[in-house]
Formats: C-alpha cells, sequence, structure tokens
DNA sequence: TGAATATCCGACTTGTTCGGTCCGCATTCA
DNA sequence: TGAATGCGGACCGAACAAGTCGGATATTCA
C-alpha cells in the first residue's frame, strides 16, 4: 500500500547520480549500478524506459551511457515515477481498464480523486536537481514554501 | 506502486457510512457490506482489525454491529490506513526488519523520508467527517486553506 | 575487419502481496 | 435453545514486483 516500486526508487537514484556528475559526457548502467550496488541488468532496463519517454539520452558503443536530456531543475520526481511505473493513481478504480466493479456505487472515489491529485502535486514539485543538492538546500530552503494546499 | 489497498478503501467507505448514519446504534458488517457491493467476510475482518485499534466499537450478538469509537471529526484518512495495512512507509527500506539491502550507500533515502512524512501529513488531514461532508463541503472550503508545505 | 563495449528488448523465474473464502468458536439476546 | 452477530486463524489463487537470461543491434577503437 502506497508504496514506491524499488524500480521507481533506482531510477531516481540513478538520476540523481547523473546530476551529480555533469562532467562526464555519458555513464553507463553498469557504471551507475556499481556504485550503489543495484543490479546492473535492471537497472538497464529501468534507464532505457528512462530514455523512451525523454529523460534521458542515450547513446550506444564504447564511451557510451546515460546522460540527462534535460536541465536536472526541470525534471520532476513525479515524472519519473510516471515513466517507469506506468500512471499514477492511488486507487484501483481509474486504473485503465479493468478498475474495481463497485465503482458506481463507490461514495469516495471523488474525494480520494483530490487526494490522489495532491499527492501527485508534491511529487511534481520536487526535482532531480533538489535531491543532488541537499547540502545546500538545508540552509536556505527553511524559509522556501512549496506548497501543496488541499482543499477537499 | 504507491496505490491504496481495497481494504483500506473499503475502510474508508464503512467509517464513511457509518459517519452517515448517526441515528443507528450499531451496523452489522453485512449490512455495510450490501450498502456497496463489498465481500461481507472480508469486510468483516477489516472492521474487526479496525475496532482492536480503537476506532470502531462492536457489539455482538443479535442487532450487534459496529459503531465509531470516536467522533468523525477526530478519525483520520490515516489513521484507517495505518490500522489496516501496517505502518506506512513509501519506501522498501524502514520496513520494520527487512528492509533494502543498500540501505547504506542510498543516497536519497532522507529526501524520500521527508516526501514520506509530507503525505503522511496530507492522509492525516483529511477526517472521516470530511469524506461524509462532501456536498456541504463544496460550498464553504473553497476558501478553506489547508496546508501542507513541503521544504526537502 | 573484428573485437570490445554499450544499449536495446522480450521472455522467463521466483517470491511476495493482495483480494477473497472458509470454517470453527464466542457472545448476545429473544 | 437457537438465530444473529462478532472474532480469528488457515488457506487459496491471481496479480505483481524484483531480478535473470539470452540474444540482437549499434558504436568505437585497434
Ligand atoms: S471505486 Fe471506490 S472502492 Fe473501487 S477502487 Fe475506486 S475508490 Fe476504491
Ligand atoms: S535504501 Fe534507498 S533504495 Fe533502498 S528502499 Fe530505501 S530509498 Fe529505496
Amino acid at each position: 500500500m502506497l508504496k514506491l516500486t524499488k524500480k521507481a526508487d533506482y531510477g531516481l537514484m540513478a538520476l540523481k547520480y547523473l546530476a551529480e556528475h555533469p562532467e562526464m559526457p555519458a555513464l553507463s548502467a553498469k557504471d551507475i549500478a556499481d556504485a550503489y550496488g543495484i543490479p546492473a541488468q535492471l537497472l538497464a532496463k529501468i534507464l532505457q524506459r528512462l530514455t523512451k519517454t525523454g529523460l534521458l539520452r542515450s547513446h550506444a558503443g564504447m564511451n557510451g551511457g546515460y546522460a540527462l536530456a534535460r536541465d536536472a531543475r526541470t525534471i520532476s520526481a513525479f515524472e519519473v515515477i510516471h515513466s517507469i511505473d506506468g500512471p499514477f493513481f492511488i486507487t484501483s478504480c481509474t486504473k485503465g481498464a479493468k478498475g474495481c466493479d463497485l465503482t458506481p456505487s463507490c461514495t469516495i472515489k471523488e474525494p480520494l480523486a483530490r487526494v490522489n491529485e495532491t499527492i501527485a502535486g508534491v511529487l511534481k514539485s520536487i526535482s532531480i536537481y533538489d535531491l543532488a543538492e541537499r547540502e545546500a538546500a538545508a540552509a536556505h530552503t527553511a524559509a522556501a514554501q512549496p506548497l501543496v494546499s488541499l482543499t477537499l
């Protein structure tokens, strides 16, 4: 319940790692996997998906690898999770085709949809850059005020 | 990924239903299950857990059933979810005993813990009463301003 | 050219969780 | 007593998550 998949987790780690090493033109899946102890083949597939959705750019061949397609500031955690795990819904309904069969009689799906929106907003407000620069962030974000309002 | 279990879902529905019928001294699991089409035996077990954690009061025997143990305003969605699904964590680490084995090298667990806190806060800000009174709520909560601030 | 290094992609296995059912027991009340 | 109800464990099947394997393709370098 309400748990991130490890794949999404790994994806965030990898993106953060790439954001922290802008000097490298490209890093291979194996490089990143070794840096954290993530199964290399699994990470490879995750990075492939991120590439397919446009968050990363890939380059095959020797000295190839992956690099951020956009500035770290413009990549949100929401996008990463969405790319890896698919559409984001906290409820089983609105799950594309096959939701739960009692959707018509259900009286809490609308309020829960708002909650869903709120959480999605939280995720969207977090960028890869935010994850990477946490030490500096501790100083000045104390006053920063993102920003979620839940009006059920 | 980040999906509520149906059990928690059912629990919220049941509690909302109870909140909407304060005139009844007690409603049986079957009554509530029939009202929505939820499998009766499954809902029964859910209500049992909610009773064990103190959110409901039960009474066996004929004309028995369940009733809210506290005012609907003081029961949060977070409590319901926590009662049914156990501790609330979006990451696989901090999962009691067996987390993911790369916890030491992981660099995003701290920021994710903040996100976890934020989402928990959202859930805590929602009461059963809020779910039950949505029609009236639509009018006056437009100005209401709960209230979550995420400083990563 | 050919070897080495990469990405790419689908199929597969394994373990866990979730949704749901079943059955026996305890409690209350008419 | 007996019907209605709560209580609680055991159990099952389906879905899903995590990870593995094998092979195809693309790029670079010697
Ligand atoms: S319809 Fe209601 S019960 Fe079914 S998944 Fe949606 S919110 Fe949950
Ligand atoms: S340690 Fe890092 S990778 Fe492992 S579950 Fe926690 S956040 Fe995810």
